[in-house]
DNA sequence: CACTGGAAAATGCCGC
DNA sequence: GCGGCATTTTCCAGTG
C-alpha cells in the first residue's frame, strides 16, 4: 500500500511486520522443542513426565510447596481417599 | 477456605459433586456425538469431511459475534485516527 | 437447500444437525460447569486447586501412582533438587 | 528409561537443558514482542485493535493452507460422490 | 487486585 | 503405536 499512508501507516506497518518477523521466529523455536520431545521419546523416554520436569524446575520451589499443602488440605476436607496410601503421592501431584 | 473439617468442607465436596455430574453428562453427549458419526460411517458417509462441514459451520457462526466485536473496535479507534489514511489501513488489512 | 438433495442430502442434513443439537448442549453444560466454579470462587475456594481434585478423582488411582513412581525416577536421575528439603521429601516418600 | 542413574541419565539431563535453552529463548522472543507493543503505545497506536491486526492477518495465512486441505480432502471424497448431489451440497456449505 | 479475554500448552482422539 | 489434529485446559497480560 505505498501511497495510501503517511508517516504514521508507515510506522505502523513497520511495527506490524516486526511483530510478525519475532513472531515467526518464536513459532521456531517451539517447533525446535518439539523436534527434541521426538528424539526424547525414539530414545524411549516418557514426554508427558518429562514436560511434567521441565515445569517443575521452572517453577518456584516455595510455590511449589504452598500448592501441595493447599492441595492436601482440599483433600482432607472432602475426605478423599482416605482409607488409601494414596495420600502419600500428594507432592507429585502438585507439580502435575 | 475457612474451616477445614466443618461446613466449608461440605460446602466443597457438594460443588466437586455438581461438577462431577454435568461432567459426567457432558461425556456422555461426546458419547452420543461419536455413536452418530459411527451411523454416519455406516450410510458411508465420509466422517472427517462431515467433521470439516460442522466445524466450518460452527467457526462461521462464531465469527459473525467476532466480526461484530472487531467492527466494535473499529469504530472506537476511528475516533482517533480520522484524520489519517490508518483508519483505512486498518480496515483493508483486517479484510484482505 | 429444498431440492437439490436427494434421499441420502437428507439424511447427511439430519446427521449434521442431531450433532449439532447435541455439541450445543454439551457446551452448555461446560457454561454450567464454569458456573460452579464461579460460584466456588465467590465462596473463596481456590479454582485452579479444585480442578486437580476433579481430576484427581477422574483419574484410575493405579495409574496415578504408576505417574508418581515414573516422575520420582526421572528427577533423580537427573539429580533434581537433591540438596533442598523439598528433594528430601520426595526421596524419602519415594523410597517408602 | 534403560537406566536410571547411568548414561540414560545423562541423556535426559542433556534433553532437559536442550529444551529449557530454547524455552528461554523463546520467552525472549515474547518479551521483545511486548516492548514492540509498548513502543506502539508511546507513538498513540491502538494496541489491542493492532493485536486484532496481527491476529487476522496470521489467521488468514493459516486459512490458506486449511482451504488447501479442505479441497484435498473434497476431491478425495468426490470420486463416492458423483453421481449424487451431494458433492454440490458440501461445497455449498463450506463456502456459505 | 480481581476479572476478562487471548495466547500457549497439554490432553485426548483419530487415522495410518 | 506413532504422529498429527482438534479440543480442552492453563497461563498471563491488560483493564477496570
Amino acid at each position: 500500500m505505498p501511497d495510501v499512508s503517511g508517516i504514521a501507516g508507515d510506522k505502523l506497518r513497520s511495527l506490524i511486520e516486526r511483530i510478525e518477523k519475532l513472531e515467526a521466529e518464536k513459532k521456531q523455536l517451539g517447533d525446535d522443542i518439539k523436534d527434541i520431545y521426538s528424539e526424547a521419546k525414539r530414545n524411549h523416554f516418557d514426554v508427558p513426565i518429562m514436560k511434567k520436569i521441565v515445569r517443575e524446575r521452572r517453577m518456584n520451589k516455595d510455590d511449589l510447596e504452598e500448592q501441595q499443602n493447599l492441595l492436601e488440605l482440599y483433600r482432607k476436607a472432602i475426605g478423599m481417599w482416605e482409607d488409601t496410601p494414596l495420600g502419600e503421592y500428594a507432592f507429585a501431584d502438585a507439580a502435575e
